[in-house]
DNA sequence: AACGCTGTCAACCGCCCTCGG
DNA sequence: GCCGAGGGCGGTTGACAGCGT
């Protein structure tokens, strides 16, 4: 797998590229073993390692990392997948980080050989259900399809409808939420592309350090039904709102992962 | 058996961010 | 504030495997 040893560089002479043989393998697991992380650049002049750096740290956190998980993408990872993609945008570090042993890479490619072909047709196919024919021809894939996206429904077993998610309470004069989504974009407030404007939008405000924390606190919540807790958290943020934030987006998050 | 097509995935590239001087 | 080095990240590439014809 992968590319062939054929170095191409003009201008990185010297510097070796292609598949890793397990000599090196074995020489960059020991360095790291005994000096730790980081400083990948250093390690191909202490180690002899004809790598990069950017080579040398790829190849450890992708693939020689003893915590990498190996094997088939299980129905509750791909689940998760499909979910914060839909949250996040193809931000695959992030994804990968709430998928313990995953890498962003093997995210990607799950994504982009599989998930993609599965979830998006079928987003668009929503969009135009009404014109849509079905043939025998695509009668595996579709049912294909239509295992994905029970996957994106409300299970029989799924959490309780939450309590309607209204815009907070006026001490800090938080806009209105918008009638859609779509009035959002309109208004700049978020861009066309939601999954990735979202993140764009929710910069770090006081009380939590990222949006990412923020985020992933309420995701897992909404993941676990929790809604009082989601509930409180939400006060949190109001307690804490300066300004940074259009909460209006925060409404909408949650609309979309409950969808 | 040979060939072409397609999917997979390790690895590379280039951009961007952070940090120290 | 500017600059360069180091590192992180998403997008893309390309070798290889598997499958169909």
């Amino acid at each position: 797998m992968g590319r062939s040893p054929c170095p191409s560089g003009k201008k990185d002479i010297g510097i070796r590229k292609g598949a890793w043989t397990t000599a090196e393998d074995m020489i960059l697991t020991d360095y790291i073993a005994a000096h730790g992380e980081g400083k990948w650049r250093s390690i191909s002049k202490q180690t002899g390692l004809k790598r990069s750096g950017k080579s040398c740290r790829l190849r450890w956190l992708n693939y020689l990392r003893p915590d990498i998980k190996r094997g088939n993408i299980t129905r509750d990872e791909e689940d998760l997948i499909i979910r914060l993609h839909k949250l996040l945008g193809n931000r695959w570090s992030l994804i990968a980080g709430r998928l313990p042993g995953r890498t962003d890479n093997e995210v990607k490619n799950y994504w982009n050989s599989y998930l993609s072909k599965q979830v998006i047709p079928r987003d668009h196919k929503d969009e135009q259900n009404d014109t849509v024919n079905n043939t025998v021809k695509n009668n595996n894939k579709e049912a294909k399809m239509e295992d994905t996206h029970q996957l994106m429904m409300p299970s029989p077993a799924a959490p309780p409808v939450p309590p309607p998610f209204l815009p907070l309470e006026d001490p800090l004069n938080l806009p209105a939420a918008p009638a859609s989504p779509s009035s959002m974009c309109g208004e700049g407030l978020l861009s066309p592309d939601i999954t990735t404007g979202m993140s764009d939008l929710l910069e770090p405000a006081a009380g939590f350090s990222s949006f990412d924390e923020f985020g992933f606190g309420q995701f897992d919540l909404v993941l676990e039904g929790d809604w009082g807790s989601l509930q409180c958290i939400e006060e949190s943020y109001a307690s804490h709102y300066d300004g940074s934030w259009d909460c209006t987006a925060l409404n909408y998050i949650t609309d979309e992962w409950i969808l």
